[in-house]
DNA sequence: AGGTCATACCGGACCACGGTCCGCTTGTGC
DNA sequence: GCACAAGCGGACCGTGGTCCGGTATGACCT
């Protein structure tokens, strides 16, 4: 027996609208790997996705969100571990380490989906910052941060912690710098245990 | 008695041009004050200044480097202090209290320019990392880092410290966080201080 | 001085793109 | 069926950035 997720407050989506999103998304995907994302326009993920461009921006907002929703199974998936995965991402493991495996599978999307998420923060004109994914790495991060330094600015730290894994940063020292992707990762988990030693 | 600077390689600018030059800054400064960077489109800059638009671009390539030019006076300060100010900013004091110092002015200086710097690393799809300030800036960091720590990987090192002083980080902190500058210069101290600790 | 020439420079028409708007259409609950 | 809002789409706008025909400038020569 089917329960309803949740008993939805608003009128239930149209069926075109919900079939749309995903004919946008579908579009999307394809073509940002076809031809890369800095040359696919939204008229073209549009004509693409066999809809008007108004349906695009009224179904996303704008370049940036779109770009976060195509991926979204991704990051669902990470925030899972998180929460419920095996340590030390997931819980059990001591924050520190929790810590350093949250670099590193950050890292490994920022390898893999490199170019989406550098679009999302060059065109989100810096609101990526207050993305809802954006926003529950800034809590889970925070919330280890706080445990591993009760005594230190959890705020400060946490914007420290998150900095060098944004796709920007990422893009310069993989590509423009060379460094490996273990380099960064060693990096990383370097500077955790500096800073959360007591 | 005058001697040339430095016996130009290239024929000398054109006389037009330089007043052009001087215009179009003079003409961003103004409007950038006035109506906030945000607010100002090249179109008016070339209106304000009397200048065609093909003029503006000619000049200064794009936006970005634009918002760095009008900035330009200021950074060479800064960069003068660095390498011939006194101490701890300049030469004389051990690395670690320069780091700090440097912190501490690239702050100031951001809290001033806030916008026009946060335009540039915006508008500039990333391209501000290979910008020649941000060049000075790291190398000048990375010499430091490798006098305090030289066993350590110098050049990730650079990017942690260099990563929190980027104004879109600044912005996010200060102004959406509401930290206070103090609680950054601190914050930055500490950072300092643990990643300099042999 | 005045004239001549190559060319650096100018300017605005032009383009593609992201994003908005609003009149028409279509699915849905009654 | 009916009414009505949710949804649609493409014309439209302002912007950053490019291009190229025409022009003014400064070097050189006489």
């Amino acid at each position: 027996m089917e329960l309803p997720v949740l008993p939805a407050a608003q009128p239930r989506e149209r069926a075109d609208a919900v079939a749309n999103r995903q004919r946008i998304l579908d579009a999307a995907t394809r073509l940002f790997a076809e031809r890369g994302v800095g040359c696919t326009s939204m008229d073209a993920i549009a004509a693409e996705a066999g809809v008007g461009k108004g349906t695009v921006f009224r179904r996303f907002g704008d370049r940036a969100s779109l770009a976060l929703a195509v991926l979204d199974a991704s990051e669902t998936v990470l925030q899972e571990s998180l929460i419920r995965g095996p340590a030390p991402l997931g819980p059990g493991a001591p924050p520190a380490e929790r810590l350093i495996a949250f670099g590193a599978a950050m890292l490994d999307r920022l390898e893999e989906h490199l170019e989406i998420l550098r679009e999302s923060e060059l065109t989100s004109h810096g609101a990526y910052l207050r993305s809802s994914p954006y926003a529950v790495h800034r809590i889970h991060v925070r919330m280890l941060v706080a445990q591993a330094r009760p005594d230190a600015d959890a705020d400060y730290l946490t914007d420290i912690l998150l900095a060098p894994l944004s796709a920007v940063t990422f893009a310069e020292q993989r590509h423009t710098r060379g460094l490996s992707l273990d380099q960064l990762k060693a990096g990383y988990g370097d500077l955790v245990a500096r800073l959360t030693r007591a």
